[in-house]
DNA sequence: GTTATTTAGTTCGGTAACAGAACGAATTAA
DNA sequence: TTAATTCGTTCTGTTACCGAACTAAATAAC
């Protein structure tokens, strides 16, 4: 039933034709599903030679899914049906107490939401909660995420299932971001696909063969541990990454500092640079070239067609000319680099998107061939902002 | 019918339980394998309450691969059976004329190590060319492979299909040695795996979640264009890599000459290391501190589970242990590196594998639920010497 | 030695997930 | 009006399994 969630109204010929399987399965099929009430008719098919053909759709308010994009300084969270229509979104400064607290607030901040638009809370089927970190599995605990406390003494999976009573997924945020561009982003149609969040960190997602790259112990994408930057052997950068001392956005603030005496913040500096101030000119050639490099050591292990910059640094676009003009003085082929339009989005788009598609999956059994996310294309998909 | 692949002699009634299909239907497939001749009856269990069973084992010799490992100096080939039993082995100089003289040279080197084996030539079903370089699917030219000449200009997997009369397989020499130790090396049992071969220059095999990464251009694992080493912006590193520049035999010849004025090639430097020449001893602690950074690189991109060096440097064990050592001095978290005991047959062994899992897919219509490989495990299967 | 228990293997009849063939239904084209 | 095309249903069939029941063949217990 792929073929219904891949597209609007669809007819059981077309679906036949679509899938290969024959006609008489699709009528089938398609009854069941309008029995169960996951799909309903649209109307009839016209203009062309031949019998007109019924047209199905998916009945997008058969279920929602809460989507949360947690990070240490705020949290957002997103209702969505079942074609990603965004029916009610907030955002909120995170709960400084962390732990239970933050559980809470994730929960509540989502009912509410719903609240506002009229969803039941038992029209709710799953909730995707996209965390700064390593979410492990096993024990539902969050680890590698020193910006929110507590998160990995407790099981935050379990918690969240309790105050929610549906099924919860916890993923890295920057997976969730990667997974946002490739579903409706810049990224779309790309098996190979590189996303870098470059602002006060630097932390990466990666998608190779159409599958999320999480690494032995989830700890893929730590880009601030790059050993290029600043030297990897200082007990410093043990601590805080060589690279992420020297591209992110206390680095670039040293830079400045070193070259003027004078301590300003990131904007203050961009500002400067287009006044054209020297030295900041120079901070910011020098964060770019860091960042090419940073991108052909991506390129050098997993040769992604294309990467995507995001953060509230990655997204300037001083910084991505300069990446542009950088990257082929450093690296022997050519790179597809742009500055995402998604921009704060993307993980919560990445988040609605691995909620559909287990969702999917679950109500529909199906099969995929291999682990990749079956989703509505994106032209089927509207994002909707509601007044908060 | 992956159960008997999986073991040696099995029982109906054993495969019935590690499958979950019902015994009857097992019994029937065996049936039919039997009358087809690849499976046949081994004898009966014994010695334990109930009925006896009838065990049944995979016939090693229904069919042959050839699996080949072209080098740029060296081709290596292997005719093994179902069981991964090398039965015939050659290696010889790669014939420099490049082209379709290394075809040529290729299939009669097969056909000959077949022949002192007395196995007919129809009973080799598949061949595993593993070769330097990108081998391009659509095309069949394998592409920068700078080192053998004319594979760039000519169908290279058509012409070896024309010479041996059946389908033929490339791929990528390094991804087959990470195959080679996933499946019989150290890396058993990894799904995230590294493999890094140095030694003229330096090259990278990658396995996530139990696939092998190509990348969207087949250039995933270039490991001499890593940016750090030497600066990535100087036109020879563009050229030829910053980081295989300063890592791969060249650097370290040139680290020496430049302590010491003398020109010697690396054995003779590994020699003076071992001989206390301090001079000597430091360019291996360059040299390693370099490996651990790369090594670092790729743990922040992919996060693997387990390195595994190989190369005529990489399995120095004076490199294994500078590793060791700086490694931890540059990286937060703890890598499991090993030097690679299958040395310089990984690819070879890596071939058999990729031809196994091919053959025994189209044989018996195995449908795994991911591209994963499905194979003998490692203690069926013996790699015997023949005499040349 | 006989009986009880356990495990292997076969037979019989059945279900689920499809499909081909045929044909009626409903539209546009000639 | 007829011809051509496409949709959808009905009927019958195939394939890949399965449960239930039973026979066969071994060890364990008495």
């Amino acid at each position: 039933m792929e073929a219904i969630v891949q597209g609007g109204p669809v007819s059981r010929a077309s679906i036949s034709k679509q899938t290969g399987l024959s006609k008489q399965t699709i009528s089938e099929i398609v009854r069941q599903l309008e029995i169960d009430g996951w799909v309903r008719e649209t109307g009839r098919t016209s203009g062309h030679i031949g019998r007109t053909a019924v047209t199905y759709e998916l009945v997008p308010d058969a279920a929602y899914i809460a989507a949360v994009d947690l990070g240490g300084t705020k949290v957002r969270v997103a209702i969505v049906d079942l074609t990603c229509q965004v029916f009610a979104e907030d955002v909120a400064p995170t709960d400084p107490r962390g732990g239970p607290a933050v559980v809470d607030q994730i929960v509540s901040m989502c009912f509410a939401a719903a609240k506002t638009q009229n969803i039941a809370r038992d029209r709710i089927r799953l909730a995707v909660i996209g965390a700064p970190g390593a979410p492990d599995d096993r024990t539902g605990r969050i680890l590698l995420a020193p910006n929110i406390a507590g998160l990995d003494t407790m099981n935050v999976a379990a918690a969240l299932e309790k105050g929610f009573g549906f099924d919860v997924m916890l993923e890295n945020d920057v997976n969730l971001a990667v997974l946002g561009e490739n579903w409706l982003g810049q990224g779309q149609g790309i098996d190979n696909l590189a996303y870098i969040a470059l602002g006060t960190g630097i932390g990466g997602g990666l998608m190779v063969g159409g599958n999320l790259v999480r690494g032995a112990s989830h700890a893929a994408g730590e880009l601030g541990f790059l050993p290029f930057g600043s030297d990897p052997f200082e007990p410093e950068s043990l601590r805080s990454g060589a690279f992420e001392r020297a591209v992110a956005s206390g680095g670039i603030i040293e830079r400045f500092r070193a070259a003027t005496g004078k301590t300003l913040g990131v904007p203050a500096i961009f500002d400067l640079a287009s006044e054209g101030d020297a030295s900041a000119l120079t901070v910011l050639d020098d964060t770019a070239r860091l960042l090419a490099r940073g991108i052909g050591a991506i390129a050098v292990v997993a040769n992604p067609q294309k990467v995507i910059l995001g953060g509230s640094i990655g997204l300037r676009p001083e910084i991505l000319e300069r990446v542009k003009t950088f990257l082929p003085q450093c690296f022997p082929y050519a790179i597809d680099v742009e500055a995402s339009q998604l921009g704060a989005r993307a993980a919560i788009i990445g988040a609605a998107a691995i909620g559909l598609g287990h969702l999917h999956n679950t109500l529909f059994g199906a099969d995929t061939p291999d682990s990749r996310i079956s989703l509505p294309p994106a032209n089927t998909v509207t994002l909707r902002e509601v007044a908060r």
